[in-house]
DNA sequence: GACGGCATACCGACTGGTTGGTATGAAAGC
DNA sequence: GCTTTCATACCAACCAGTCGGTATGCCGTC
């Protein structure tokens, strides 16, 4: 056999794609072996049960991400707050195509199984807060470098830019468009600008 | 029996209790009659499917917004920003108990069917759209007394704090405390302040 | 380098339990 | 007596997961 090892990859390939379609427990083993083009047997051997797959999946995700945003160009500002602005900016350019495209596959994930499978919650988790976590030295420096002494932490912060994204998505889902979406991301972009604004004069 | 309808309200109950900790696909009809303390006969005489329960849940999620929002002090502020940021802290108000108890039923279900059931779809686009429609006078009144010419217009501000909130939920349901949702609807309220250059309550 | 032993990768029919939904009828109220 | 409200019994489809089996690569031994 030439291609050694890809069926596993072919069955998380589309469980991203299903998933996102259709959310977790509406997606059925056969559906995304068929979509693979892969027989329930190969599936079974790679993952030892559907919640398994799941766990992987939302670990796939965090890769791809990290290689995605890694490899965007904000990075290069000089000015941290530009970076993320340019965060920001990015993510509203990630919305284009259609909605399961975009979306976020471990946002939905964790709504459905945050009480009923605690370790798909958990992959879910460690993906959110880890990706978070890559804005927050930004921010930390962000701060520093305006001289601010928010009431807000770096983390909370960084929290606060998934969760609006998060919403973002469910509101575009819900209109059917990914034009709802962008305007809440501009909304975002707005608080962080203002939060970073230079006080007026006679302000604290 | 001498309660009449009684069944479908007990189901409709019973729907709100059960999808927010499951979702919609991984919540069973037989759970629901049991939770209910009903039969399958009832279930299927009140709604023709577990679609259709779905609807009837997102209306009736609906309609309980409405008198628990209706009845909330807030709207008596003189000041329509007042008005705003009392809304604001209502909902934080709201994260208390379990994360079924304050988690949105029509969030969680839209993510799971937008693509697949678009009749749910609608019917929680409905709620959220409506809900937010009710914050849409107070924030245009806001944008009049305070003289603003803003680029965003009243109604996209109303959908982003249902965006934020959407989104506080998903936090919490990762980290498995309400607490990451107060701290974002903290942002969110920061936000609207700094919108209306208003001081932090609290201050002179 | 041929061979044997073993692990990995995969196949697909099968199963036991579950699911949404139906058929039928009884009891209660108007 | 007719409609509404429910209960019981049931079903066909579907589901995650199993199991016996095959194909292929790897590695040490002679």
């Amino acid at each position: 056999m030439t291609l050694r090892f890809s069926a596993r990859e072919k069955v998380l390939d589309a469980a991203l794609a299903v998933i996102r379609c259709n959310g977790y427990a509406a997606t059925t083993v056969d559906e995304l072996c068929a979509r693979a083009g892969v027989t329930k047997g190969a599936f079974f051997h790679h993952f030892s049960s559907k919640e398994d797959l799941a766990i992987a999946a939302a670990q796939r995700w965090s890769e791809k991400a990290r290689t995605l945003f890694a490899a965007a160009g904000y990075h290069a500002h000089g000015d941290p707050l530009e970076r993320v602005l340019g965060y920001i900016d990015f993510r509203k350019s990630l919305l284009r195509g259609g909605l399961p495209e975009f979306t976020c596959l471990v946002g939905t994930m964790v709504q459905e199984t945050y009480d009923s499978h605690p370790a798909i919650r958990d992959a879910c988790a460690r993906s959110i807060l880890g990706h978070a976590a890559t804005l927050e030295a930004d921010i930390e420096a962000a701060i520093e470098s305006y001289d601010l002494k928010p009431a807000f932490t770096a983390k909370s912060l960084a929290l606060y830019t998934q969760a609006a994204l998060q919403g973002a998505f469910i509101l575009a889902k819900a209109t059917g468009s990914a034009r709802a979406a962008s305007d809440a991301v501009d909304h975002l972009r707005r608080y962080i600008e203002l939060l970073f604004r230079k006080p007026k004069r006679g302000r604290p």
